[in-house]
RNA sequence: CGGGCUGUAGUAUAUCGGUUGUACAAGUGCUUUGGGAGCAUUUAGGCUGGGUUCGACUCCCAGCAGCCCGACCA
């Protein structure tokens, strides 16, 4: 993509509103823009970033027999009525039209996804069963903050499995755990990452987070940092600590972001609507259910907080908007006709790479610019760079290091071309 | 929801109870091109509603909006 064609622009100065770093790259970069507190329209480099995490998670998902649905955002005002959130859930959107029904605009989904199954499944031979989609969520935050962090309207993948049995659930639960690792490694934060122990609310003892270590974090969990085992401040107690066979000496004390939990539901969902199979005997169980979420949105706030320097953004390769940041400085024939052959081939090779073609910017912008969008890896033509045609004339430069080197066209594509 | 702070141009800021100043961005012309360029010129602003006052962007009240702290957060 070229820059000159991008409608967004950066910007120089921080908003003077946002104080999360997060926020502030992100608006400062062009890549989402506010609409009000907790809410954001994503823009063309946003949603590219979006779209790359989405993909990691769906292929995920769909590794563990997920299958992808789409449900309805708005949602009947009966069934939370029957799950008894309508009124038990403080953060819910009540929607009313203009002949005064009411509903709800989805917060979660089961108590969409436990009707949908109903009208399906009730023989023990369709079950296991896991769905799950990726969605605009709405909750009513009494206060949104921290940027991407806690929005009123946010991206979520939701997942959902249903068992017959708890022996049969617990080995989906645990092979979870694992997905979920895989999923934040690919993201670029699994050396930052944690499952962290956490209050299982009314059926279970634990549920299970994924904590991303990092200052802006609004949770606190200790961390035995030998065998990678946190628990969340929220469960710190000698009983805990005794189960969980941990001393309280080796915990160390981190802020860090929720970008993921895993919850045991067992029939919480699944009893209000009598969701149930019938077993080999002819006897009639209610299903056991287990749910598994992702917030894509403060995934992508996330990786930013975590990894971004003092000059900007630092994407993995993984879901950065494009691989190559491509810089033409100046604008003398030899320069031009250079940097489009570098761009021309490099798109020809399927490498994604954003082309910084704009004229009569100067150089120190067009640094400035690659450091705050944060590609991986920024190439520079220019007469500078051409000068050292035998060596290759263009230079390069990963955007976690200092100094660049020169290299041939051949060779840059070689980075990505096997 | 309790508390605090803040609302001036697209963005960031300044001054002032009496015609709102600057920088960046944007437009035009010329110069410039390795770390957010220069000169000239143009465009663009006081959140909303009340009150005080001869006169309010400025003071007061209310509302709305944003941020921060707390509470809340399957």
């Amino acid at each position: 993509m070229r820059q000159s064609k991008l409608f967004t622009k950066t910007r120089k100065e921080a908003p003077a509103d946002e104080v999360s770093k997060n926020a502030e790259l992100l608006i400062r970069g062009g890549f989402v823009h506010k609409e009000m507190s907790g809410v954001y329209s994503y823009l063309p480099l946003g949603l590219r970033v979006f779209k790359k995490i989405e993909n990691i998670i769906r292929e995920e998902m769909n590794k563990v027999g997920g299958q992808e649905v789409l449900m309805s955002s708005m949602q009947p005002k009966e069934n939370w009525e029957k799950t008894g959130r309508w009124t038990g859930m403080d953060d819910l959107y009540k929607v009313a039209d203009s002949s005064g029904r009411e509903v709800a605009l989805g917060p979660t989904h089961e108590e969409i996804v436990v009707p949908i199954l109903k009208n399906y499944v009730s023989s023990h031979k369709d079950f296991p069963v896991v769905v799950y989609q990726i969605q605009n969520k709405f909750r009513m935050e009494l206060r949104a903050k921290s940027g991407m962090l806690r929005g009123r309207e946010f991206i979520m993948k939701d997942m959902y499995s249903f068992h017959t049995g708890q022996e049969d659930f617990e080995k989906f639960y645990e092979k979870m755990k694992e997905v979920y690792k895989t999923v934040f490694t690919r993201a670029g934060i699994g050396h930052l990452t944690y499952l962290t122990f956490a209050s299982g609310g009314t059926f279970s003892k634990y549920s299970h987070e994924f904590q991303t270590i990092t200052p802006a974090g609004e949770d606190t969990i200790y961390l035995d940092e030998e065998n990678g085992v946190a628990l969340n401040k929220e469960v710190l107690n000698d009983e805990v600590l005794g189960q969980l066979n941990l001393s309280k000496e080796k915990l160390v004390e981190y802020k860090a972001i929720e970008v993921g939990n895993i919850f045991d539901l067992k029939t919480k969902y699944s009893a209000p609507f009598d969701l149930s199979f019938t077993d080999d005997k002819g006897e009639k169980h209610v299903v056991l259910m287990g749910c598994y979420g992702i917030g894509l949105s403060r995934l992508m706030g996330t990786v930013v907080e975590a990894l971004a320097d003092d000059k900007g953004i630092i994407w993995p390769e993984s879901i950065a908007p494009f691989a190559v940041h491509l810089l033409m400085l100046g604008e003398d024939e030899a320069v031009l006709k250079e940097a489009e052959k570098v761009y021309e081939s490099l798109n020809k090779a399927g490498v994604e790479v954003l082309f910084d073609d704009r004229a009569g910017v100067s150089a120190g912008e067009k640094f400035s610019d690659a450091d705050l969008l944060g590609m991986p890896l920024r190439a520079v033509v220019s007469a500078r760079s051409l000068k050292d045609l035998s060596s290759g004339g263009i230079e390069i430069k990963k955007r976690t290091e200092e100094k660049g080197k020169i290299v041939s066209l051949d060779e840059l594509l070689k980075i990505y071309v096997r």
